[in-house]
DNA sequence: TGTAATATGTCTTATATAAGACTGTCAACT
DNA sequence: AGTTGACAGTCTTATATAAGACATATTACA
């Protein structure tokens, strides 16, 4: 590859990473299936192994591709492990990490309000699919959880019977439509609990809870999924790392 | 350096990378200060340019070290900026990051509780410095804090007027005491208003407040500050990235 | 007081060697 | 005959080194 003389110039490893991702985002290597070697990549794009290694390390740090010496370089997948510590971050008094178990109370397709059009970037009047659920830990309702999906994403998923949507969704997500949730950005605060967080949880009305408001995006940075989590912490904590 | 065949095997970098952090928690290149050059290192220590680079672009992740082009690689330094973006995750409404003005209420040396020790990893029965304050959002007072030092650490910090006690700490524990805060662990949670917060924060008692409890580690990891926040998260929110 | 040359940093790319993982072969054993 | 284990060959990524490109600050000079 020559290297562009541009005003806007781009080192060649970032250029390189560049292609890859958009490769990957268009479905070529599916989750889980092998990409092609440095040396194959490296021939294919003219530039040095070294080139396509910084550009896969780089990927590699976003959890886009999983690398095993002596194996290959391969598209990531969502894995129980990877939901628990990417992307649950509710952890109980011994400090143990551990996914809860979780209850589908309804699950139904309906027309987009006008908040969930625009934590989704949907047109008005756009169908959205939402599930309500409850999540347990030990064995006791710890988290109440609103969550919406755009139904043109997953179509079919109202219909599925709603023991049937299973525990940690992102990995069914990735399995059953193909779509793969990178990324999240959260917003906590605290809230009272609701006369339907108080029945759901069994605590008394008011009693305060943590709000978790998430939008989840995927490798093109579009929302694929919005949701409200409300937890109640006598019991747990979230927990958040600073560095 | 010659490659050691031992049992436990690490790369050369890593080796690298260690001997520099321990030079760095020493004290040698004091916050702010310039290393030696890539070149400098490579030559001290036997290895390439290279090795040294790797390592110094794993401390540069760790926010141990900043490095500029043309310029050289510096101790980090604690900044404003460091403040806001790693150390401060509450964001207004309007998505602005904004740090608070700070209004310190009390601050003295008392022996340390149980739980102090504990967080602060201290003997029974030692010293920690209280600091108690409110902290101040867009004008309205957002959070208030409780937060214990080790006296060991930083002493006649209590003996100083509580107006000269700064508005961002890390900045002032290190440029005052050498204490150098690189890494933080939190904990969230959903609390309810004290009469105290409620005096504080201007709001009624009982009502939610988000609770954070954190603990500050320096470049050694250990312990050098414990503090336990409670924000008003009416006009405001934690902002969290899953990546 | 500007301005160009130069010195000294890090950044990018390229190449060589090491280490890990799988596959097939072949001999030894049951 | 069938099974097991050692081992070499070959593919992969990981690590180490080196050289040229780029960025910045300083110095020399008009």
């Amino acid at each position: 590859m020559t290297k562009t003389a541009s005003p806007s110039y781009q080192p060649l490893y970032t250029q390189i990473k560049t292609l890859l991702v958009n490769r990957l985002a268009s479905n070529e290597w599916p989750p889980g299936s092998a990409l092609p070697s440095e040396m194959a990549l490296a021939a294919a794009y003219d530039v040095s192994q070294g080139t396509v290694r910084k550009a896969l390390t780089a990927m590699e740090k976003e959890h886009l591709v999983e690398r095993r010496q002596g194996r290959g370089t391969f598209a990531a997948r969502h894995s129980q492990q990877r939901s628990l510590f990417q992307f649950f971050h509710l952890i109980g008094q011994n400090d143990e990490r551990q996914l809860p178990d979780s209850r589908v109370i309804s699950c139904a397709s309906v027309k987009a309000t006008a908040t969930e059009c625009v934590a989704l970037d949907l047109e008005q009047g756009a169908a959205v699919t939402r599930i309500k659920r409850v999540r347990e830990l030990d064995g006791r309702p710890v988290i109440s959880e609103l969550l919406s999906v755009p139904t043109a994403l997953f179509p079919g998923l109202e219909r599925r019977p709603i023991e049937q949507v299973p525990n940690t969704l992102y990995e069914f997500f990735q399995a059953e439509y193909g779509v793969m949730v990178v990324h999240a950005s959260e917003r906590l605060r605290a809230v009272s609990a609701s006369a339907i967080d108080a029945e759901l949880l069994h605590v008394d009305i008011g009693t305060p809870l943590l709000a978790i408001d998430r939008r989840a995006l995927n490798i093109e940075n579009r929302p694929v999924e919005w949701r409200m989590s409300h937890c109640h912490t006598a019991d747990h904590y979230y927990f958040n790392e600073l560095d």
